[in-house]
DNA sequence: GCCCATAGTATCAAAAAGGATACCGTAATG
DNA sequence: CATTACGGTATCCTTTTTGATACTATGGGC
């Protein structure tokens, strides 16, 4: 993913907001970066204990692609029991806008999920996608 | 992707968040939202032509998913010629903010690319060559 | 001597996303 | 009669992403 990011500039209007998207565009990405603006600091075994269904090897993954991208910082202490502290860069911090309207749409808008886990999963029984009688008529 | 969703409320300040990333995750539904706020109703190819390297099928899929999602609107006319209008619901110029965050963001962070098809990391592929910038771009 | 914690790698397999191509039915156009 | 435009489907294939599992090195505690 942080390989071919910049492959397709052809959208003249979109090119920064997919940019900006292809950077936090990955299943655990978001999560990790709200969890380091929460705590600024943060040890790889600390993150993964906040987020229990992430694989080490996503974590790494994630954690690898973020720093390319220099929205946080990896500070390894050679230490013998490893020690790697994780934290935003400036640029992450500048990221908190996007999520910040991220988490606003969200909030407005599914609000429905976050206290029952699942709710509804709209994915093929849900009314909205055929409106066969209503057409309206030619011109 | 809009079949999973909403499978990992897991990260709990994360939710919303993730949720609304999931909405405009995918190649090419940016730039589709991008258009239909400048342009509000677009036909099928209209948005075809606006985005010369998407492919029929890709369209489609993305367009399904946004409406699946309620982002945009399908307005099916019972013409011989098919005529299909897609526009933004509400709820899909509620992301307005979202994407001026990422445009923002993307702007004054990545504004090495856009001008000059240099200063990034082509890594493998062509570096970003088909780089013509003409289009009026009112946003 | 054995096991745990730390922060990862390596490898294989499955799933998902994306791309290429061909096809559909009809109306108007040439 | 053949072609074009419209808005798609259907099928096959490749690439990318994700998951599961096993493995590494080392020091400290038991």
């Amino acid at each position: 993913m942080a390989k071919v990011r910049h492959s397709r500039f052809d959208c003249t209007p979109g090119c920064a907001v997919e940019a900006a998207v292809a950077l936090i565009d990955g299943k655990w990405k978001c999560v990790v970066l709200w969890h380091l603006l929460e705590e600024d600091v943060l040890r790889f075994n600390e993150i993964r204990r906040r987020i229990p269904s992430v694989t080490q090897r996503m974590l790494t993954n994630q954690l690898r692609e973020l720093e390319e991208d220099g929205l946080i910082h990896r500070e390894v202490y050679p230490q013998v029991p490893p020690k790697v502290e994780y934290s935003l860069t400036d640029m992450g911090r500048g990221l908190f806008p996007i999520l910040r309207a991220l988490k606003d749409w969200g909030d407005e808008h599914l609000n429905m999920f976050g206290q029952n886990g699942e709710a509804g999963k709209p994915t093929k029984d849900q009314p909205l996608s055929t409106e066969q009688e209503s057409t309206p008529l030619a011109v």
